[in-house]
DNA sequence: TAACACGGTTGACTTGGATCAAGCGATTAC
DNA sequence: GTAATCGCTTGATCCAAGTCAACCGTGTTA
């Protein structure tokens, strides 16, 4: 009976900590592997770590030996300069990666923070580039979600180089829905769980300014606001908002 | 005697592609192999080739199935976005690497343009994966090169979020100088390859404003300028400059 | 050798977003 | 239940960088 007992806690152990029966492993690592291939990653990713809201993933500086992925919850990373001057670089969800960052030089170089109470999937990272080294669709996943950030970062860099302050906040809000959507969420409702000086801050402008877009974008119709309350109304609107202005 | 004419060239034409050989491999894909390990990457790094000023290496869109290795020239890769705007996303010089971002989606994301005549290095990828299999330190050192991409994309986005003008050129010379210098070069002395209008795409400028900063610097004593010929003269005073002014 | 194109510089003026400041609603703390 | 704090909104003003325009030097073409 007792036995029965720990062997039922260590199933429900492994089922909450298996990629295989993880619902995000169509968006997360384990995209395009056989089931084999997937217990086999079950392994690797066995341990997992709450984030409460507000505190630090990792830190700029520390020291790297794993990634991570969310499992739930959202996060910030930002970079900081001596000055006190500080960039969000990203907002990460469920199924996303984090850390990825801290390969270059073994430390890691920008901080991870949960804005709202979280859990991930810690990778150690040595073990993963083994197990990659045995499973050919695992090591070219991994390869493509790296190029994916790096794309991605262009995107932003495109952002900031050339976008005027509401094409910035329209693109960030199509992201933002389209990334909603591919997690089974509506794409036109949701709450933001950033502040608008961590938007801000990501977008390159302050936090009246973002403020003042999301009140023009409700005048226009695009959106109705209410707080971090976000329905978005008019998707083709604000698409071709962030196309057609010339900077 | 035509036999060893024969041979001869055939050494000559190995000896030109062999990372083994190559006085490059210090900054490049070859990073901590072993000579033996070495020389399975040179089979690999076999074709090479010229790009004349002005040419494509590859284009947004195109397929993907190999990354480059920038043998000698230098080069600029540029986003497009349907209006026509676009934003420089990066200079790369000898050792570093080219088409990381094709690597996601198999198909190139941005346009890779030489400044000036260049040589090439191509890396089939799917060759490369094979290897990198088989060789820990290869693979290693591969993911962390995508990593040091991360980084630099963020000190990019850094960049562009929350530094002013003059802050911002400062920081693209110190760069360029840094790299310059790991390669032997001189660090307070180069030639620009780029056009002020492409440092002010890549810097989220104007080309007048970029034109006017190095005015600036000059007055100040900071560098000497002269059409595209830099020298550096004071580098403490553009590091004060880079990180004392607030936003 | 003239003329043309191209990249760069500089000046005058404009403007988008920053800054400064006040006030308000929603949480959190006591 | 009230005070305090935090995040957000909105208004008034300012300034860094963009825009527009003239001009210059260098290198290329005819």
């Amino acid at each position: 009976m007792r036995l029965q007992t720990a062997v039922q806690e260590v199933s429900l152990t492994v089922l909450k900590t298996a990629c295989s029966n993880c619902n995000l492993r169509e968006l997360c690592l384990p995209v395009g592997l056989t089931e084999d291939e997937m217990q086999r990653l079950d392994d690797l990713v066995s341990t997992r770590r709450r984030v409460k809201r507000g505190d630090y993933l990792y830190r700029a500086g520390q020291g790297f030996d794993a990634i991570f992925a969310v499992r739930s919850g959202f996060f910030k990373t930002d970079v900081l300069l001596e000055d006190g001057r500080d960039q969000v670089t990203g907002f990460q969800m469920a199924g996303e990666l984090l850390g990825l960052d801290g390969i270059s030089t073994e430390h890691h170089t920008c901080n991870a923070i949960a804005l709202e109470d979280s859990e991930v999937c810690a990778i150690p990272f040595s073990r993963l580039e083994g197990l990659s080294r045995e499973i050919h669709n695992l090591q070219h996943h991994f390869h493509k979600v790296m190029s994916r950030e790096i794309v991605r970062d262009h995107g932003v860099m495109m952002l900031l180089g050339t976008m005027r302050a509401e094409e910035r906040l329209a693109a960030f809000l199509l992201n933002l829905s389209q990334r909603f959507t591919s997690r089974g969420f509506s794409h036109s409702e949701f709450y933001l769980r950033m502040t608008r000086e961590e938007i801000g801050s990501y977008l390159g402008l302050k936090l009246e300014t973002v403020s003042r877009a999301f009140s023009r974008f409700q005048e226009e119709g695009f959106i109705a606001v209410q707080q971090k309350h976000i329905r978005i109304l008019d998707i083709p609107g604000l698409k071709r908002l962030m196309n057609h202005q010339a900077k």
